[in-house]
DNA sequence: CCTCCTTTGAAGTGA
DNA sequence: TCACTTCAAAGGAGG
């Protein structure tokens, strides 16, 4: 707490950018209609189908901008370095229009930093947006809305209550109190203990007790964790994020909720938010008797979990999970898990659509197509992850300034280093490693995605939008333009992807182009924006930075990016096959 | 029970 | 600065 304190001084200073850009607007933002998206993200299974759809025709798109010179990718090249994102506000700004309507219903995936809002009907009965199946009201907000602006700033960490915030979001104040704000982090069912929660916060009475009653872990899951205080009982902005899952973006540490650094250090909006979703035990809690051992930050994970065996001196204590050894628990030093990129941000929530569409069920062979789904959402789609991502890395460094990701190094088991040397040297010898290398995996590597699977339209894709991570930045300079966005979706094909996935997708893809017309492609290239008319608003961040990831120079794939998916993808194949 | 697989991205390490 | 490594999620598969 001693580091978080200053409330949002402290915050301030090192994630200004995130307050700044995030208390900028108040104002709701209407739903922007992404009509000319093609990736709408949404859970409905005819969205998904669309995705899978578009990826296979995105296949044939790629083969079509094989030809794109990688200088265009690396201007569409996301920034994903820290960097990425100095002026998230200004690139939502740009990005949103304003309209009239602050409420709408739509596709739960409405543009990204949508607040979305159970129907205002019943939000915690069971058919009631916060089902599964249920309607939802998704309010398009400002992440923004993570740092009120300054006079909401102002208020007192300790006492979060969603009046607060009402200046800054009133609108999308959920009715029953969910601070927009909570969680850029989900929280499973499995982590919630609903206690009682405070009267006044409790929306809902309990038909058969009569008794103000929690939402239902069930009902709040994903969507609306449950703070310990008076605040956090605003739907997460991500709650959209992971909805269907239900599955914490965090795992929550089975121990309770313990978090090292009190959540004092952030600026109101922060520090409401904090208190509702983290270190439920740093913060007072509202009520004494709720359970505002609450949530914890999901980052945080207790040395018990199953990634983390607990360190010898606290093993048996904690397996007693007595309220001594808990408390002791509490004191040890958690694993603060790293907060998730934007592809693992895009995975938790389209997993579970992935999975519903396909019989694969191995997580292998669904991050495959989720790898390729990836490639294949435009700029905006990717870039909503992108911010999210960033939003999710500010505020996990404004909860553990002090957290590093090293600390998290050796957590895991002994990683296998002979795959990960394979992998390494087929992305700087593709042809070499085939084979030898591979052959070094303890495991084959199984081909997950077979051309015949069921699932095989993700296998098709390829990444005609590959490397075209919507890099927030690439936002800003094309300013909400709904065709320009859509245009720039068509863009070389991804060098960035890694040899085997590359084999695999051409060997997809290859399947796929005689299947898929060309239309679909063709379409695409049509409403391909010139490169150039996107300015890249990362004046700082180098173009080779832009265009190459980490340990894949831009120059190795634009040379072998093309080669392979056109001329060998056979081959590579096999590699990854063997 | 534990690790691997598989994806992308962020961040750390070492040269 | 660059290349490489580790970890983040997920859950079936395999040892």
């Amino acid at each position: 707490m001693p580091q978080l304190g200053g409330g949002g001084g402290g915050s301030g200073a090192g994630t200004a950018g995130g307050g700044d850009d995030l208390g900028a607007n108040d104002e709701l933002i209407p739903f922007q209609d992404e009509g000319g998206e093609e990736q709408e993200p949404s859970s409905d299974s005819a969205s998904a189908q669309r995705d899978l759809d578009e990826v296979k025709s995105s296949l044939v798109n790629e083969s079509e901008n094989q030809s794109s010179s990688s200088d265009s990718e690396a201007e569409r090249r996301p920034q994903p370095s820290r960097d990425a994102f100095p002026k998230p506000r200004d690139y939502f700004a740009e990005v949103r229009r304003p309209q009239d309507g602050a409420f709408f219903k739509g596709p739960p995936y409405p543009g990204y930093p949508f607040l979305m809002i159970p129907d205002l009907s019943s939000p915690y009965l069971p058919n009631g947006p916060l089902s599964p199946g249920g309607a939802r009201t998704y309010l398009q907000m400002k992440w923004p809305l993570l740092d009120v602006p300054s006079s909401a700033t102002v208020k007192d960490a300790r006492s979060p209550s969603p009046a607060h915030l009402s200046n800054k979001v009133p609108v999308v104040q959920h009715p029953h109190h969910m601070h927009p704000l909570t969680p850029l982090i989900t929280y499973s069912n499995d982590h919630f203990s609903p206690g009682s929660p405070p009267t006044h916060l409790s929306p809902e009475i309990d038909p058969k007790t009569g008794i103000p009653r929690p939402p239902h872990p069930s009902e709040l899951s994903p969507y609306y964790p449950l703070s310990p205080g008076a605040v956090g009982q605003i739907p997460h902005p991500l709650g959209w994020l992971v909805p269907q899952q239900g599955q914490p973006m965090y795992s929550l540490p089975p121990g309770g909720f313990r978090h090292p650094y009190p959540a004092l250090a952030m600026n109101a909006s922060m520090s409401s938010l904090v208190s509702s979703r983290f270190s439920p035990h740093m913060v007072a809690p509202a009520h004494p008797g709720l359970p505002t051992s609450g949530i914890p930050h999901p980052a945080i994970v207790s040395p018990i979990v199953k990634q983390e065996p607990a360190p010898p001196s606290l093993s048996p204590a904690v397996s007693a999970k007595s309220p001594v050894t808990v408390k002791k628990e509490e004191e040890k030093k958690p694993h603060v898990k790293k907060p998730l990129n934007a592809f693992m941000l895009y995975m938790k929530e389209m997993r579970a659509k992935v999975v519903a569409e396909c019989t694969l069920k191995e997580s292998a062979a669904i991050n495959q197509i989720l790898g390729r789904k990836w490639h294949n959402l435009s700029r905006e789609e990717q870039a909503k992850y992108y911010e999210l991502a960033r939003k999710e890395r500010q505020l996990h460094s404004q909860l553990y300034p002090t957290w590093s990701a090293r600390d998290n190094y050796g957590k895991k088991k002994k990683r296998k280093r002979e795959k990960q040397l394979s992998q390494t040297q087929s992305q700087q010898q593709v042809q070499e490693a085939e084979g030898t290398l591979a052959s070094k995996s303890k495991k084959p590597c199984v081909q997950y995605l077979p051309p015949e699977k069921p699932c095989d339209s993700p296998a098709s894709s390829h990444g005609s939008m590959l490397d075209s991570p919507a890099t927030p930045s690439a936002a800003l300079a094309s300013p909400a333009a709904p065709a320009a966005t859509h245009s720039e979706q068509a863009q070389p094909l991804s060098l960035t992807t890694k040899p085997e996935a590359r084999a695999q997708l051409a060997l997809h893809s290859a399947a796929f182009l005689s299947a898929k017309a060309a239309a679909t492609s063709s379409a695409q290239m049509g409403s391909q924006p010139p490169l150039l008319s996107r300015p890249l608003p990362l004046g700082s961040m180098p173009a080779a930075l832009l265009t190459s990831p980490p340990s894949f120079p831009a120059t190795l794939h634009a040379h072998q990016a093309l080669p392979v998916l056109q001329a060998q993808p056979l081959s590579l194949v096999t590699k990854s096959a063997h």
